[in-house]
DNA sequence: CCTGAATATGAATTCAAT
DNA sequence: ATTGAATTCATATTCAGG
């Protein structure tokens, strides 16, 4: 139920802009998920959602910054990348034809996210991401292996 | 004194994480803004700031995405175009040597700042940007001299 | 664990004053 | 235009029950 609902929410706050919680609970109810200001006041925080203010005064719930932001990586990153591997220190990122600079910007725009890392080089086809240690190197290795589809 | 506060503001909620207004006006206190809860209110509406949830359960105030990515938009592009200019509906970005990779991905992530764009073709100092029409590029270049140190 | 009802807490707004 | 005091409104949490 509550992934459903929490699906729908997403998609609701989207479409219109929704400026307090009893309207995204009307807009549910209309959905077909009947609950209180409590729930949805939970299923918020749950994902994360922030009210925002847009330009002239006006508020509205949406998915914040980090979220969009790491939506875009994964989806990019994926489209790009088709291989990840390490030897030692270094961590091998193959991608498709020509997308490796393309990878690497992303994965350098992404900094904070990764830890020990010294530097990135990037080719056509692949990119190296020289770690700090070679614990790092497979650390990493296997966090970005969740993004190749 | 709105200008001090508001800049005192922004350095506060980014030092330590604040999860009320309350909070927060006491941290203004402490640095000789004495205001009440409804003019905090105010403030964070006109800084455009969100209550944002971090990750465990933790509410803080915060910079919105939107905000961030635009200065750092501003930032980067700054640092890497040297001159615009235009013919026809074609926008040339003029980068310092080697940077108009970087700025055009750039210029391609914002998109949808910007309206009319076609598409973006790079080079190693120069980008172009092919607009649907000759006024369309004439609106742009004018946006982004701004950007230019 | 998930939820609702009631409640407490937080935040926006109104109204008046400057 | 900017603010504070009081108020209203919105949201988070508590507590109980499924």
């Amino acid at each position: 139920m509550k992934q459903a609902r929490h699906q729908m929410i997403l998609e609701l706050i989207e479409k219109q802009p929704i400026d307090k919680q009893e309207k995204l609970q009307e807009y549910l109810k209309a959905a077909g998920f009947l609950v209180t200001q409590a729930t949805v006041s939970r299923d918020i925080r749950e994902l994360q959602l922030v009210k925002s203010v847009d330009g002239n005064g006006v508020y509205r719930y949406s998915v914040s910054g980090r979220q969009e932001k790491q939506k875009r990586f994964e989806m990019i990153f994926g489209e790009t990348v088709s291989e990840i591997d390490y030897s030692g220190n270094i961590v091998m990122v193959k991608c498709f034809t020509g997308m490796a600079n393309a990878a690497c910007e992303l994965f350098d725009t992404e900094n904070g996210e990764w830890s020990g890392v010294v530097g990135t080089l990037s080719g056509d086809n692949t990119f190296i991401v020289l770690m700090r240690t070679e614990s790092d190197a497979g650390l990493l290795a296997e966090k970005l292996k969740k993004y190749v589809l």
